[in-house]
DNA sequence: TATGAATGAGGCTTCATTCAT
DNA sequence: AATGAATGAAGCCTCATTCAT
């Protein structure tokens, strides 16, 4: 190992540290609350330092977010693009959203507030799910109808559930509720555009 | 017009004066960035006068989501009274909140965050559609399912539409939306209860 | 009685209730913490009604301290007027001092830090007593020495035990203690002079 | 000198820059009118950078009380301890202090209130002192007396008269005389002891 | 690159005081 | 004379950020 990459280990090494301190946080005490120099203090380095990784509370904010969508999307591709039938398709999302979530449920336990979700990476993961349920139209998967409503709809009900699991719901008995009411839904819809 | 109440007058004015302000300015920045000065700046009042009236910014926060909230829930509370079918009682709901929401557009039209859902009124309007729901179901008019699941997907539908409604979306039309997919979820969840 | 003799009344009896206050924050907070606020709203008193009476804090802490040493002057003066020795002098001293500070214990019990001693009034009863002790040098009854160290000195020693009584010493007790040793110093500086 | 002995230095420096803008502060407003950020104005230095040093006025003021506490402390004990008769314990304290405050007399020239007694330093001081009397009778130095009365009325002479030597009386008469009074007054306290 | 003290703008709030009622 | 809301200066303090080491 190079004297110059075991210093590129330390940088990612600080820039972890600082994300670790800046998710607990932010977890605690929300956004608004929370300061610069609360993150730098839950944490070994220096005030200086933070801004050798970060411009500011907002950017390493939104470097949260961004990690947290990156970490989620391509879970949620996955489980869309397997899916061969309408239920599977609405079933492998609500899954992997909620395991997602119980998994991380620590991170967020006393959620003051919610994640903001104007964030590029969280954006794009909604543009992802737009175009997935579009391309699942045009394949038949998935009833046509508005898609944008669809997809917040869906986004809706994943994010207040979420909530649920937050709090210790099961992760099954909640992805069947979603299932179920989608699947139900959709059937509705489609009879509604077919009259 | 008495002395006293023509001071209660400027009171109520002063109260009202600062409420508005406090909706342009919580509109415009969002509640982490904004400031009592900023809101204090946006008022002919002096930065003494706005201790007379709130303590904090949490606490003028919190004034103007219990405002909106008292102006929502009694139309919610009555849309879903009247209602003698599920169709009317989704439909009604929806509709009210989606009315609201498009009157009130100019409101927060820049959002740069969502509401925060945790002030006792809020609270209070969200107990009332469980129980509402709760009660809806004994009486027949809605399917035994579990009563939190289905406030909180309702309730997320509901927000995340309202962000249609925001950008200009008809009122109508997501409201059927909404609705048509509740009735066909509805059923699809009775039958797996029933099943 | 007729209606402007009523108004004075409630002049004085409004006064009387501001000192009242003002006593009791001062004797909670002490001088530099207590504010004018704190004196009203310890009142059933107006704000502005205040000013009708004093200027600021710094008068009525003033007007407390004349009051308290209108109090005690005379019942010194008397004290060391009726004294035909030096013992008397002494013991009858302290013993009123001590006694007034006895009789007015709970006015002061956190007591946080001293009365200063430069209002004009206490400055005033320290000139009476230092003539006292010229005058009772000039009849004999106290030793020749230097008149402004003994005054002194019976100051220091009187406040200073007065702290003891205000903590609960038996006042009999602490007059005796303080007579007998002035009895002593006075008996040992009068031999130095002579010698 | 190395580098970080350089930014000690600074820090040092710096801290004592604001306790003399502090004494000088206190010493011509007092501290009640005192605020800090009239000791700041008096300083080169930054607002933020008083904060890094002290937490309030309260902080400093009391940093300073101990400051003078620690330098009188020493200079009374070794005055204390050296003494082989009751006329060199008493002298010597007494010229000990004397000494220091007319040492001192710029530092609080204009005088407009007492030092306050309830710093810990200082109140290790008068403890000090009460050990000592005790240990000085125990071996025979002081006659056996209400050690507590006693110190207070040590304290109230020594603190009285050190008023006169701040505005300018002789360091030596004054000793003289506390010295004088105290070792009459002893001895008449023994024989009410020993009667 | 890491450090952490210094900076000073600007946040929140309280205060003494005024003045219309 | 009494009231109490309005005032805005001024208090205290924290903050994000810089920069010498």
């Amino acid at each position: 190992m190079t004297a110059s990459s075991r210093r590129e280990q330390t940088k990612i090494q600080n820039r972890e540290t600082i994300l670790a301190a800046a998710r607990q946080v932010f977890g605690q005490l929300g956004f608004a609350a929370a300061t610069v120099r609360d993150i730098i203090r839950a944490t070994p380095l220096a005030s200086g330092t933070f801004y050798n990784y970060f411009k500011s509370k907002e950017e390493v904010y939104q470097a949260l977010r961004d990690e947290v969508a990156l970490r989620v999307r391509p879970r949620l591709m996955q489980a869309r693009r397997i899916a061969t039938s309408q239920e599977e398709f609405l079933a492998a999302s609500f899954r992997a959203f909620f395991q997602f979530v119980a998994e991380n449920r620590s991170d967020t336990e006393p959620v003051p507030e919610r994640f903001r979700m104007d964030s590029p990476e969280v954006l794009a993961g909604f543009a992802e799910l737009r175009e997935d349920i579009v391309a699942a139209m045009a394949r038949g998967l998935l009833p046509a109808t508005d898609a944008a409503m669809l997809g917040a709809a869906l986004t809706g009900v994943a994010f207040e559930l979420a909530e649920h699991i937050k709090a210790g719901a099961d992760v099954e008995a909640t992805t069947e509720f979603a299932t179920r009411l989608f699947m139900g839904g959709l059937a509705a819809l489609q009879k509604l555009r077919t009259a």
